[in-house]
DNA sequence: CACTAAACGCAACTTGGTTGCATTTGATAT
DNA sequence: ATATCAAATGCAACCAAGTTGCGTTTAGTG
């Protein structure tokens, strides 16, 4: 368990052995594409990274199991997109992207992150335990509507 | 075009006549299926409960499009569960289903409308145009937290 | 360096959804 | 009533996303 980073958070392995787990090269490269991304990236948009680094490919179920094994110990968040495809992005110590909320656009497929807060919910009947609650915003972002 | 039922909500062919389209044995049977259920309905769902009315079965292609042509012409309302499955529920005149949230319980998979209304949302950059929104609530309903 | 639980790679499979095309049919016009 | 034809259907083949089972490899530990 070398500790080659000075800072926590950047360091690859250091994130996967805090939480108890063996920082294999599947998990530290698809960690780091997450942090990496400026948007959720589904499955797809992770192997196109990955098997552009020319380094051994990493085989698709395994990379299923990491983005499910991922988000399993907080260390990534999963959502389900408009087309009903998984999208994962990386969680930030302070969990940044659980308290905005995402605006998808239709025409160029871009996400923008919604800066205010996340609205509060509506409160549940009696007895309701929350699990999790999902938000998303379509439409056309500025630069679609303006070049129509 | 024969007009049978006074109430121009509850009669199928008018429904669909409405919409300047042809009232097809499928797409009446899919709208009916719609309107009885108490919860959005994936196309799995329909199928099922069209097979158990003893009449010709509908291919499930057919119920694809007919159920994508429900939406489009606005008979229908689309969104995508937690699983990435499309839903589907009728739209009723005052559009009541889109104007709550719904809970899905993780435990027994029952819907409940949730009574309050959808939260303001919070307001998108300039010159951003809203489409549509999907508010997913998740959880464990009184009766399964309850019955642990 | 040896050990072993944990992770990986591969093949096969499943579910949900789509495409292309030949055949049938609902509504209209005669 | 019947002919007409765009619109809708049925079928086969295909695709994309995700899962399961199992034998092999490997990260971390002593
Ligand atoms: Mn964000
Ligand atoms: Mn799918
Ligand atoms: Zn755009
Ligand atoms: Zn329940």
């Amino acid at each position: 368990m070398k500790q080659s980073n000075p800072d926590p958070y950047t360091d690859l392995a250091y994130s996967i052995h805090a939480v108890g787990a063996r920082a294999t090269p599947a998990r530290m490269r698809a960690l780091a594409a997450l942090r990496h991304a400026a948007q959720p990236l589904s499955h797809a948009d992770i192997e196109a990274e990955l098997s552009a680094e020319r380094m051994p490919l990493i085989d698709r179920v395994t990379l299923y199991r990491v983005l499910d094994w991922l988000t399993e110990v907080g260390l990534a968040h999963k959502v389900v997109d408009f087309h009903g495809v998984f999208r994962f992005s990386a969680n930030t110590p302070d969990a940044k992207h659980t308290q905005h909320a995402h605006f998808r656009c239709t025409d160029c497929g871009r996400v923008t992150c919604l800066d205010e807060p996340v609205p509060a919910l509506p409160h549940l009947p009696r007895g309701f335990r929350l699990a999790r609650v999902e938000l998303d915003i379509q439409g056309e972002c500025a630069d679609c509507v303006a070049s129509h």
